[in-house]
DNA sequence: AATAAACGACAATTCTATTGTCATTTATTG
DNA sequence: CAATAAATGACAATAGAATTGTCGTTTATT
């Protein structure tokens, strides 16, 4: 084990950085619920769009795993997001009866007005922050998550 | 307004930020349930804890703003805390009727040991960012707490 | 002093999420 | 190939988080 990994000092930073993390987070979702507040779906509902928009169609076993969530609330909001129109099923080549999720035309439509909207507010917003550091941020995050499995 | 701040790959690269905190959080949040398991309390009651042993005494209703949350959630999450010996309410100088809501004797052990058990898992992950980077990390997230009113 | 706002308590409701069960389909393995 | 185990979608029951609304009292404002 590395010296500096039992420093006091880098463990206490740790602890501060889990903090800045999840309020930052939960100030996140607030501001989304509000700028998408006209579309009337819910946080979890809308990441379950924007995620299978970036990654592509997905069966719902597997949209639950990733999460960490059981997969009986993805179905049931995958259920409710297909029935508004937003979710359409495809035939999945791999698996008979687990079809992929994939975005219909209306989803694929709102999902570009969502983030339309996300980046006006973040034009409005009037900041960005510095490139470099910006990357760094995600590297560090992304590293975290993929240490806690 | 900058003219960076309407470069296209900025604006993208946010939205790649705002998933990796979206993601992290997540993930971090099961990690820590799963590490307090024992403690039978929820994500939410435990940040309350963590945040008022970092930020100290508060009254309810400056909790609950701080959050963007409705003041009856707060007040029904203390007073189970309250009722299960974990916080204790203090004297207000300011305010007769809403006092502050402090960690009891108690409250404070738990605390503790929810550091501690922290400090080990991280200590047992065997990794840690470099100094610099957390901070970069940090200052990003804070800055972007801040800006989102 | 009168009025407005804040506060704690309580109730109703909605949504998220978990757990458990069941029938059917898919995968494994002997 | 046949038997068994695991996975999947549907459904139900339940718990917890959080919002909204109301009420009476206290605190602040004007």
């Amino acid at each position: 084990m590395d010296v500096r990994m039992s420093d006091r000092n880098s463990l206490q930073e740790m602890h501060v950085l889990a903090n800045s993390i999840r309020r930052t987070y939960n100030r996140l979702r607030h501001t989304t619920d509000q700028i998408h507040k006209q579309t009337e779906l819910s946080a979890p509902k809308r990441t379950l769009l924007l995620d299978i928009a970036r990654e592509g169609p997905q069966t719902v076993p597997v949209l639950a795993a990733v999460r960490y969530v059981s997969r009986q609330i993805v179905q049931t909001q995958v259920n409710e997001l297909t029935k508004a129109g937003y979710l359409a099923t495809k035939v999945n080549p791999g698996h008979k009866r687990s079809s992929l999720i994939a975005l219909s035309a209306n989803g694929k439509r709102l999902v570009k007005q969502m983030v339309e909207r996300e980046n006006a507010f973040v034009q409005e917003l009037g900041w960005l922050p510095k490139d470099k550091d910006l990357k760094t941020c995600c590297e560090v995050l992304d590293t975290i998550y993929e240490k806690l499995v």
